[in-house]
RNA sequence: GGCCCCAUCGUCUAAUGGUUAGGACAGCGCUCUUUCAAGGCGUAAAUCCGGGUUCGAUUCCCGGUGGGGCCGCCA
């Protein structure tokens, strides 16, 4: 039996798509639940647009998503193996030098097309049939020294012993090209699985104009590696059962191709922060402070960072979130005095309990007590803005474990001198 | 336009000939509650259309419609 192998092939032309990251977890999870390898190939045969930057990128957003490779190549390293078959072709008449002149330039290297119709396999949509005649000769090479995409990507499947190629819906049209190469270098064809396409609000491939397209730009807004994996995971697949909350092993183990689902799936937002916050949530208060202290002022740091993070944690989609939600802990609001009144209660009434709860906090008296006996909105409410300067926001007590009795203190006086 | 792929609530999906068509996100309502969020409970919401096949179609077949992808000396 055939070893296990596959491989993620991203040309470094632009930030790593959300895309190419869910096509490379299920590369991964296929390849691991087989006991296989997954392969991590640069495909960077057009050395005019592809850029090294973009392959750290697309590296470091890989590892940062938790899908490291068991091998790494790069297409323009393997230059002269790619001018040896292209001799080969040339040699053996399955390929030309073409020299008539389509619009611009000169000699390029075609495929030698006989035509007749290409069948294949694919794991996820059947038998796939292409009448290959109107493909014509296609250009393969520019010249003997460079590839193209089509046989570049054919020969290092074949002689990376690719098992399985699990790639974007958008690849089943280059598929019956590959597969024509393939048979005139003999080398054998490998099972291919087509994935639907993530899809923008607008059903149409998702792309720059929708938003956020490329996984770096998450891993940038802070949200939990783990959530983004299990939320790729999940669009276009499903686990036999209800779970939506899976860890990578889970994943691993649950995987099948049987449950890929063949049409599109939109990229919800909203369901990816639902996810996250789940992950969120359940971050150990050293995971939390860590985490959200990457997006944070350098003057945050220290002192009230560890409470307010773990204050938060219950709060936040992202870790980018807590730089606006937590934002009065560390820096004091500005607020309309009016907006430290409680429905229709009275100035003096308001200023009175504010008074009475500074007398309380510094005897380490119980505030919840005199809330419960003079009402917890007449309380609560002034206590809670004098201390937020905000509409909504966590509670007072909250607050107060926070910002320690010295400074709630300060703001309640604060508060009751704009009464 | 040509070729190809696809089609269950708004969204992600379950149900591979027999279910009151299930779950989740989002929405809405209630509850909790000083506010917001979270939580708990509840609610509305779908098989694209037309033909077959069958005792019976979400499920199988055909046609339509709709959506998408690809049509580079890019990948």
């Amino acid at each position: 039996m055939q070893k296990i192998r596959t491989r993620l092939a991203p040309s470094p032309t632009g930030l790593l798509h959300v895309g190419n990251a869910r096509a490379g977890i299920f590369n991964y999870l296929f390849a691991k639940k087989s006991g296989g390898e997954f392969i991590l190939r640069i495909e960077d045969t057009d050395l005019e647009r592809s850029r090294k930057e973009y392959e750290d990128d697309a590296k470091e957003a890989l590892l940062w998503l938790g899908l490291s490779w068991d091998s790494f190549y790069r297409q323009s390293d393997r230059k002269e193996i790619y001018a040896e078959y292209i001799e080969k072709m040339l040699e053996n008449g399955s390929a030309y030098v073409s020299k008539e002149v389509e619009g611009n330039s000169k000699e390029v290297i075609r495929f030698k097309n006989k035509g007749g119709p290409v069948k294949f396999d694919d794991i996820i949509r059947g038998q796939v049939e292409v009448d290959t005649e109107d493909l014509g000769d296609f250009v393969i090479a520019k010249d003997t020294q460079t590839p193209l995409y089509h046989l570049a990507a054919v020969l290092d499947d074949a002689l990376m012993e690719i098992s399985h190629v699990i790639r974007g819906e958008d690849h089943i049209s280059n598929t019956p090209r590959q597969i024509l190469i393939q048979q005139a270098l003999g080398c054998p064809t490998p099972k291919y699985a087509h994935l639907p396409l993530i899809l923008g609000e607008d059903r149409s491939k998702l792309s720059k104009r929708h938003g956020a397209e490329a996984l770096s730009e998450y891993k940038k807004l802070g949200y939990p590696p783990e959530a983004m994996f299990n939320f790729l995971a999940l669009l276009g697949w499903h686990p036999e059962d209800d779970r939506e909350i899976l860890s990578k092993e889970e994943l691993v183990s649950e995987f099948s191709f049987a449950r890929v689902q063949k049409g599109g799936a939109i990229f919800d937002k909203r369901k990816l922060d639902w996810i996250s916050r789940g992950y969120i949530k359940k971050l150990s208060e050293g995971e939390i402070i860590e985490n959200v202290a990457q997006f944070v002022p350098k003057e945050w740091e220290g002192g009230k960072m560890g409470k307010a993070a773990k204050l938060f944690r219950d709060r936040i989609s992202k870790f980018s979130d807590f730089k606006e939600e937590a934002k009065f802990i560390f820096e004091p609001k500005d607020y309309e005095a009016g907006l430290l009144i409680w429905k229709n209660a009275s100035k003096e009434d308001t200023k009175k309990h504010l008074e009475k709860v500074c007398e309380l906090i510094s005897s380490g008296g119980d505030i919840m007590v005199y809330a419960q006996k003079e009402g917890r909105g007449e309380v609560l409410w002034p206590l809670r803005v004098s201390l937020s300067g905000l509409k909504n926001s966590p509670g007072p007590l909250e607050i107060i474990e926070v910002l320690g009795s010295e400074e709630s203190l300060n703001r309640i006086r604060h508060a009751i001198s704009k009464l």
